[in-house]
DNA sequence: GAATGAACTTCAGTTAATCTGAAATATGGG
DNA sequence: CCCATATTTCAGATTAACTGAAGTTCATTC
């Protein structure tokens, strides 16, 4: 049978017009190189060549050529292609992240890895927790960024870090004074405004305090207006006010439970594309070294 | 190195969907196949199944299994292709023909060929021998059938038939009711009609009428209208003439040596196309056989 | 037109790749 | 938890492909 290897080095004595160069484009011997054209041209059933000195090709030897040449750079694309896919720099990435990561950690982390990668496509969702577990779940992305959620079946969570609370009210709102820590019982009598991302704090205070607020927002833009116009305060993880408007402050909370925890969420049993696993390496890599370092900082995460 | 076979069998085990089917398929033993997957997959440096079990592509696996798959046919074709033109299945032929064997006997050649090989591309010229000679001399077509000429550098010729001249006149004329065949005494005082063809006639007597003739006629269209036309008689070789409209008549000659030898005409130290050698083997099977068999005939070359 | 040198081919032996069959191991359904 | 089935592993065998040396062919030079 005609392999494509037979093809391969027939072509390059087409090219080079002698064998001797050829065998050694192929780093094969003369004689090796003389075998394999001789079982292809008897396969054939006719000579490729018009004569021993292989610098005259046939009709047939230029027909041939011609469908090899072009199945020969076919193959190597193709053989390319693959290799580019398995070790991550060609692919798509489906990915669905809570809005805090996707708007301070993610942007120049995906920036950078796009910028070493360039045949790779990147696809990125932001949603809440709950919504990021579902779309892994369901298939629609392959990786999610959130917090822990209720351990459902055929989902892997794996921790990239801990973010504390902290209470984000107006500059000049009597809070804002503190020097220490805010307590739970600092904050009774103001108004809470109740969050998603908040709904993973898990002190009783704390949800004593929300179930007796009246207000509630879901978008964090919508929850950062409200309490610009001194609607009530709010939490948020840290990582979701770095980026605060000048006429907001965070404030640290004492109490250390206040934190969530935001990590990888996977499908279980379902090995990740290697443009997932080379990203995950990059995600948790920046996440070894402080959150902050991921997006240079002016100060705008301490008190102010 | 990842090979082409690994990744055929890649892909028939991934339709297959299991080990044992694929092996069955590919005429190999499990054991073959599951040791190529594993060098495949430690050439990429990712699984490309979820389980040992081979029903369940990981997300690199769906990716390569697209990009093989197209490779692979691809390749597939490609080496049908070189295989049909190998065997001549497919391929141009460029040809040149003097008028009557043109007209006479290539159509149905040419038909049944055509018919039998789908993927073969004709490209018929008719023209006077020496054009052929020079046409298969230069590199313009492949194939000649023509008369013999002064053996030109480069050039073979092989013989296919001899084909004997007759005289062509009117139906009424008075050669016409002769019972023997013509002498060249016969013809003298007639007006003959000079032609290509006739030029390979060395006979001394011919030489002698037609230098006496002041009427030529380089085409056969032509040539008859003036025949037909009572402006003459002239030479033709009898395959020229099986097809006569029913005012004219072909007589024979009786000097055996008012002959023309047709033959192949190919270039010299230039294999021919597999496409080509195949039309040469059935050219000369239906040349072995009278040339009276390469088209039905009604009578038309006998006297009438 | 013989001598020469370069290129190709052939051959025998070697090396590398691939396959087989048996045994061990893993998997999923009952 | 066990059984039937599928896959993997391993050692040995087979096949394909390569190397180096010797032989042949071809074109060129003297």
């Amino acid at each position: 049978m005609i392999g494509i290897t037979s093809l391969r080095v027939f072509v390059h004595v087409a090219d080079c017009g002698n064998i001797r160069d050829a065998a050694a484009r192929l780093y094969r011997t003369p004689s090796a190189v003389s075998m394999t054209l001789k079982s292809l041209e008897q396969d054939l059933g006719a000579p490729l060549f018009e004569s021993d000195r292989k610098n005259r090709l046939t009709a047939l030897g230029a027909e041939v050529r011609g469908i090899a040449a072009e199945m020969l750079r076919e193959h190597d694309r193709a053989l390319e292609r693959v290799e580019a896919v398995a070790t991550g720099r060609q692919g798509r990435l489906q990915l669905a992240s809570v809005p805090s990561v996707a708007a301070e950690l993610l942007p120049g982390l995906l920036a950078e890895f796009l910028d070493a990668r360039p045949g790779v496509t990147i696809e990125l969702v932001d949603t809440d927790s709950r919504s990021v577990h579902a779309m892994v779940a369901d298939g629609t992305v392959e990786l999610g960024i959130a917090g822990v959620a209720a351990p459902a079946a055929g989902l892997s969570f794996a921790p990239l870090f801990r973010d504390p609370f902290r209470l984000v009210c107006r500059r000049g709102h009597k809070l804002a004074a503190r020097a220490h820590p805010l307590g739970w019982t600092d904050l009774a009598g103001e108004r809470i405004i109740g969050n998603n991302a908040a709904a993973a704090i898990v002190a009783d205070e704390y949800r004593a305090l929300v179930a007796a607020s009246t207000l509630r927002a879901r978008n964090v833009i919508s929850l950062l207006a409200l309490v610009r116009a001194g609607a009530g305060v709010t939490l948020l993880p840290q990582l979701a006010t770095v980026s605060l408007t000048p006429d907001l402050v965070a404030l640290p909370l004492a109490d250390p439970a206040a934190e969530r925890e935001v990590g990888v969420v996977l499908r279980e049993g379902r090995s990740p594309s290697p443009v997932c696993r080379a990203f995950l390496g990059g995600l948790t890599e920046a996440c070894r070294a402080p959150i902050s370092a991921a997006r240079p900082l002016d100060g705008a995460d301490e008190r102010q």
